[in-house]
DNA sequence: GATAGTTTCATACAACTGTTTGAAATGCAA
DNA sequence: TTGCATTTCAAACAGTTGTATGAAACTATC
């Protein structure tokens, strides 16, 4: 069973260009220099370039959502079947900013690699990512068991802007560091994720508590 | 004085096509058959497919931008030098929301294409959206003068967060209308624009004395 | 109306893409 | 060893890409 080193060869090398360079700019002939194959060790193993992406994809979404899932399940179990919506919040965004955050070195390809999938969105990809939905609907579901006087639309927006923070700032996280003159440190992975999730926090529950809600005018 | 009419011809058919299907999608035969025009017009009159989507891009960026600035300065203007956060906020935002949202026959191809431009960022653009901090640090000016007791790096996150929330709404938008299975409705780009803009103001706001809650300025 | 300059056109080009092929090499059981 | 299946390999394939070419069709000036 010496040909599994191919195989497992092929998608390490992928993987880790994929995520440095994206799917536009990568080509099988890159991937099998990286990984010392023979070109059409791609097709033999993997039928098409296509399925070689998807099971990239895959296998990183369920490993990505496991943990997530780890992290959210114990924290409601922990408050006996609701958690503090902050925790909600962090066992979404944390492990997607550990990995793509923090010091060079130490960043993940998986995590890189799974932003680049949600960033540039191939064919392949797109098809799976549908399966995605089901998976945040379960942080939905937890923030509304946590929240339960909020309406579902809010329930909604509040996990979009929380989603939308901590992609948007790992992506343009090249460009943050340059506007802020470097004062912005997004070396301290913590300090992001507690402004992500406290952010997110309040526009959950902005008019419950202690402050105001916004007041809403129906446009139409 | 009809050569003129090839070169706007190609320039509206690329932009459409871009904004519709994505760079890595559409190529030069797609473009010049949408066009009506002949294959080696576009290396006539461009030079090369990257000046095409080069000027392409420069020339949307500077109408989003001289946009943007409008309402800007309209408003610091209005406030003697000072504009409420939300106005700010607004003016960030809102151009860009109008464009991609709301009815599907009235969005803009424009600001579909500078989304796609934001998202896939092919070499030509990225080279030239360095410039566009310049255009981000006048917001962030305008931030600063109207938060002046707020530290710099909140700032800089506040505006972070901001074209995050816009920026993610818009690109996400089919899958937010299917994970709240249509209970978020994003033809309602008053609303959207006002959601992403209190709960900015929020971030930028908590734990000042005078944070109160932000009001609407304007329904359209 | 001839001429010079611009613009269009069909076509060819060279480079690159993912994929296929068939033969060699390898592993493993008898 | 002999057989048989799996895996590797160099080479070629068919398709597409952006670009270049040179002749034709224009336009405007004299």
């Amino acid at each position: 069973m010496p040909s599994d080193h191919t195989r497992s060869a092929i998608l390490a090398a992928a993987e880790r260009l994929y995520a440095d360079r994206g799917f536009g700019d990568v080509t099988l002939r890159d991937i099998v220099a990286e990984a010392n194959v023979n070109l059409a060790a791609v097709n033999y193993h993997f039928g098409s370039k296509d399925e070689l992406i998807a099971e990239l994809f895959v296998t990183r979404s369920i490993a990505t959502n496991r943990e997530r899932l780890r992290e959210l399940k114990a924290a409601e179990e922990a408050g006996g079947g609701r958690a503090p919506i902050e925790v909600i919040l962090r066992a979404l965004v944390r492990p997607t900013l550990r990995g793509c955050l923090g010091p060079e070195n130490q960043r993940s390809t998986a995590a890189r690699f799974m932003i680049r999938a949600s960033i540039e969105s191939v064919p392949p990809i797109r098809r799976i990512k549908n399966r995605e939905i089901d998976h945040l609907r379960k942080f939905a579901g937890a923030m509304r068991r946590s929240l339960p006087d909020r309406s579902e639309v809010d329930i909604y927006w509040g996990l979009n802007f929380a989603l939308a923070m901590a992609h948007h700032t790992i992506r343009e996280s090249e460009r943050l560091i340059k506007l802020s003159d470097g004062l912005c440190d997004l070396d301290d992975v913590e300090d992001v994720v507690q402004r992500v999730v406290s952010v997110a926090t309040m526009a959950l529950t902005a008019g419950r508590s202690e402050a105001k809600a916004p007041t809403r005018v129906a446009a139409r």
